[in-house]
DNA sequence: CTACGCTTCCTAGAGATACTAGGCAACAGC
DNA sequence: GCTGTTGCCTAGTATCTCTAGGAAGCGTAG
């Protein structure tokens, strides 16, 4: 029987795309099985099982997400470069929605430290964020609260969890402007009120 | 043989309860129906399909967040709303993480119609943004921001999507803060640059 | 060019799950 | 106690994950 000529790579690419397709909740062997005109147990020569399967999408769409930031943000500052920042990953997200669902799985913490992909989104952020000039921890605090936004903001869009009419390209443009607000009047003193009050 | 008691409604608790315990995505009618020592098929009788009992669930956790919301902002204004919102949400998704996971699942738009509990939540949104004094198209911006936020907050905390060393609580309460100055500081005037010019 | 070995892909099959069809027995109203 | 409805059951189908073991393609050494 003629080979199919599969490796690791190119499976996780087909699965990456079937899921961009179907859904990544619905990618499963047997379908990209078929879509590789292959029998199910022909993709455990490749991959461990569905989990790793997903893992190994979720680490590529990682990577390539870096990859779009990294280029929008090259050479851009201040609001600049939070638009460019922000756009990529809203557009990668709505262009890619099954390889963006990968990318929000729980990973193993060995399987996160062993790959760059998510820690270089972590690193992009801060670089944006120096123009700002913020220092730690408002640095973390504000790189957290902008990828929430941002995960929120297109996951709550591709899950339909904008039914208002008001158009949600313009709301993200309003959104971003005001974040650029919030960064530049970013409240860096000890907050006003005790919050969690001065028990020793 | 004695019979179970079952109701659609008790189904529908039994299977959130299971959601929180096993992961939302680990939901299944076997599994159900195990925990309430009663064969698949009998479930069948109370829910149409697994699809239908996911979405039960779901409108069950959107009305029970709604309600701790409504609960935690009422009598508060301004900041003091802000954090009750902000923490009853935060606090029922890590609390209730299958139910939480739940409110999350795309909704038919005729089933969403159907259910207060959705439109609950972002009428509790505006209610809580009204103290900043904000008129449309502001508010529904705001609101989107805000639900994004947290939505993105709690479920990157959920999924380890912060592992910096950074206390993730601590980071929270200065992103509430932050939010709090923005939407005191909310970019009201058209923006600067011409983001979707003025076309008659 | 043949023989060897590695890899790829296969068939066969076990175990789990979603769901349907149809039956029997438990409860409610009379 | 009888009857009708309802709830839970057994039996069975189709799909999916994954394993065991076999055969056939491919590179290489003689």
């Amino acid at each position: 029987m003629a080979r199919a000529g599969l490796t690791a790579e190119s499976v996780t690419r087909a699965a990456a795309d079937l899921a961009d397709t179907v859904g990544f909740e619905n990618l499963t062997v047997s379908a990209l099985a078929r879509s590789l005109r292959v029998k199910d147990p022909s993709l455990y020569s490749h991959i461990r099982s569905l989990q790793d399967l997903r893992e190994r999408v979720a680490l590529l769409a990682a990577g390539e997400l870096a990859d779009r930031i990294a280029a929008a943000v090259a050479g851009r500052a201040g609001f600049e470069a939070l638009a460019a920042f922000a756009d990529a990953y809203r557009e990668y997200a709505l262009a890619c929605p099954g390889r963006y669902a990968a990318t929000q799985i729980p990973l193993a913490p060995a399987v996160l430290a062993a790959s760059a992909a998510y820690a270089r989104t972590v690193e992009l952020t801060h670089a944006m964020l120096r123009a700002y000039r913020l220092s730690e921890p408002d640095l973390t605090d504000a790189g957290r609260l902008l990828r929430s936004a941002f995960h929120g903001y297109v996951t709550l869009e591709a899950n339909g969890g904008f039914s208002h009419s008001r158009d949600v390209r313009a709301s993200w443009e309003r959104a971003l402007l005001a974040l650029h607000t919030l960064l530049e009047n970013w409240p860096t003193d000890p907050s006003p009120h005790a919050a969690d009050g001065g028990e020793p």
